[in-house]
DNA sequence: ATGTCGTAACGTTTACGA
């Protein structure tokens, strides 16, 4: 079962540009972040007459979350537990069974935060203290469960080709990794370090600056695995070369292949 | 020159978030 992950930065300006990699990289699942859009308007048929599932929780303008899917998705829930104010579009959920085995998949966009300090990085930190709470009790359960993709955090300087250049930065203060790692350190397996320790790899490229050519990237999309999932992972890689098609999303998609 | 892009709105340009 293949399962990728993918920030697209706009469904409305992004969706040839998305069904162009799907048909190519014929993932089973898709977690995608940042469609910028309501559920009423969401395509959903484009990826419906391509054979996939389609569950969204969006939000007007910013972020809004979306799974495909060639299975059924079933127990679909929206919206990260543990604040019921929390009216931003950034966590999804749902079980995919495949031919051995159920997999619980949580699609996220965690915040930015930046500036830091300020109301800003106030929310990404406790949104992860959230994270973590949840994180906890997929742990609990057992099962194969991953939790895949936008997490605004760089976890270390490898993982930056300009680590310099953020470390003021909502994504690298060492708050930021602390929290992440708390969440990792419950019990999860990042799935692109298991499969390679080779530093140079990214997913993100800023639009400025030219960022892209200079290859100056840094790594913040990530699949997390519980170790019932982590047992069936086979590979995991990074669709980098998607970026130098036209009108690129600044994220490219990472996936993991798993025995399911 | 702060080397960009997507979205929305009292829109032919600005503000915001990233």
């Amino acid at each position: 079962m293949k399962i990728a992950s993918f920030n697209i930065n706009g469904i409305k300006a992004r969706h040839a540009a998305l069904c162009d990699w799907l048909d190519e990289a014929q993932p089973d699942v898709v977690l995608l972040q940042e469609i910028k859009s309501v559920d009423e308007n969401f395509p959903r048929e484009l990826f419906e007459e391509r054979g996939y599932n389609v569950e969204t929780h969006g939000q007007k303008s910013f972020n809004g979350v979306a799974i495909l899917s060639k299975l059924p998705l079933e127990d679909v829930t929206r919206g990260l537990p543990g604040d019921a104010e929390d009216e931003q579009a950034r966590w999804i959920e749902a079980t995919v069974v495949g031919d051995t085995a159920a997999v619980r998949l949580c699609g996220l966009y965690l915040p930015n935060g930046n500036p830091a300090p300020g109301p800003k990085y106030d929310y990404k930190l406790a949104w992860m203290e959230r994270m973590k709470a949840r994180a906890s009790d997929l742990l609990s359960r057992e099962e194969p469960a991953l939790m895949a993709g936008d997490y605004n955090v760089i976890p270390l300087d490898e993982d930056a080709a300009r680590p310099e250049a953020w470390r003021e930065d909502a994504l690298a203060l060492p708050q930021t990794r602390r929290a992440y790692r708390e969440i990792v350190n419950l019990g999860f397996t990042e799935a692109f370090r298991a499969c390679t320790q080779d530093t140079g790899h990214y997913t993100f490229w800023d639009y400025q600056r030219g960022a892209w050519d200079r290859n100056d990237g840094i790594r913040i999309d990530h699949v997390l695995l519980t170790p019932q999932a982590a047992d069936l992972l086979r590979d995991c890689r990074i669709d980098k070369d998607i970026r130098n098609r036209p009108k690129p999303s600044d994220h490219v998609p990472i996936w993991v292949e798993l025995d399911a």
